[in-house]
DNA sequence: CCCATAGTAGACCGATCTGTATACTCACTC
DNA sequence: GAGTGAGTATACAGATCGGTCTACTATGGG
């Protein structure tokens, strides 16, 4: 693969563009059919295990169509991994603003992770999964990968702190804990309802951990 | 990749051998060399992204001494995961024997993963990377991945039952999701000393499951 | 002495990999 | 009506992939 030097052509030019990171490309017809089909590939079978021959057959699209639109298979990586976060900030926004409480706040993320787990994630994480494949820190994907967890932690210290301020941090990394815990086991069928059982640990530990101090 | 077919042609002939699983190919120097650069590669740079080339270049071993021993690249893979399962249940047997009391024991293979992901894991748990890249259930590595997991749930059990017979099941659940969370966050550097922090709310949980019903 | 075992050295196979190139079509817009 | 952007079709390049093959050497035990 070259060494993450090429974007797409387009996308220097691009001024605006939504905001953070060093994605987003145009997506015409033909490069969401693409972006589309990676995605459920890479995440099927492995991102080093799928070629873009594949990718672009089962887009039904011409490699020359998806050079010109992404430039690299590592940016057609860095795109699949930044959609799907989107995809999962844009889910767990509405299950979160259906609840107000902050203890059903926490509670509710879990409910989102499961959900989201049930309809799309019989193998587990994206981000941990591709996590496992993308070595290389320098990868222009890692980023995508590390700004996701670092967002969700930081969530969960923030919905932590409405219910106990002095021990938010703390409380946050174990909520995480549990978390990344019930993907993981979730993911490789360890034991059955994963999730559920870390949603109901997160319960119990909110329990004990608000009433022992504030 | 040969579709799991192959094994060493040795490894028919064993009539002895260790006890379970698709494993065990005799250690020839060669065959540990490779076993050796194998493990090493496989684990910094992920499974796919390396040849047998580089793996016979890197143990010093001609291509044919590496299929004469091991048959298959898919055959190392099984050796590799099956190595470090063992390496890691003999470390941890060490860690356990030397304490008696229920919950001690508990917490101490929290201490023997944080002190051998500290030596030997800095991307992580190799089994966990392994299942991201390896998809098909038929694959004759998947045994031994999942194989770990479950043994590590009915160990976390089976300890948690001299602590809380009734409960043992669930609170080893619980104990293994905390445990993979560990493992996960320390893996993608989510934040510091992961296992350790882990462990303390393994050793709450502990406190308040016990004090509770039993 | 002989023969199996473990190894080196290195050429070779077909397939697949990422990425590029040429030539052409269609639709829309200025 | 000329130009532009998005697309098809297809061939090709150079490297690397997993795996096989032949020929030869060194060693150690019956």
């Amino acid at each position: 693969m070259s060494e993450y030097v090429k974007q797409a052509p387009e996308a220097s030019k691009a001024p605006e563009a939504g905001g953070e990171g060093p994605r987003r490309v145009p997506l015409t017809p033909g490069a969401r059919r693409v972006l589309e089909a990676a995605g459920r590939l890479f995440y099927e079978r492995g991102i080093h295990a799928v070629g873009v021959d594949l990718i672009a057959a089962e887009a039904g699209v011409t490699k020359k169509t998806l050079y010109d639109r992404f430039g690299s298979k590592d940016q057609i990586v860095v795109e699949y991994l930044a959609d799907r976060d989107e995809r999962w900030r844009a889910f767990l926004a509405e299950h979160l603003e259906r609840v107000r409480a902050p203890r059903s706040r926490i509670l509710a993320v879990f409910d989102a992770s499961r959900d989201w787990a049930e309809r799309s994630l019989p193998r587990g994480c994206s981000m941990i999964n591709a996590h496992a494949e993308i070595s290389d820190p320098a990868h222009p994907a890692y980023a995508v990968i590390t700004g996701q967890k670092a967002w969700m932690l930081a969530l969960f210290t923030d919905l932590a702190r409405a219910l106990a301020p002095r021990r938010a941090k703390s409380l946050g990394r174990s909520l995480m804990l549990l978390h990344e815990g019930g993907l993981v086991a979730y993911g490789m069928g360890i034991f059955p309802d994963a999730i559920d059982h870390a949603r109901q640990d997160a319960q119990a530990l909110l329990k004990t951990a608000v009433r022992s101090t504030e």
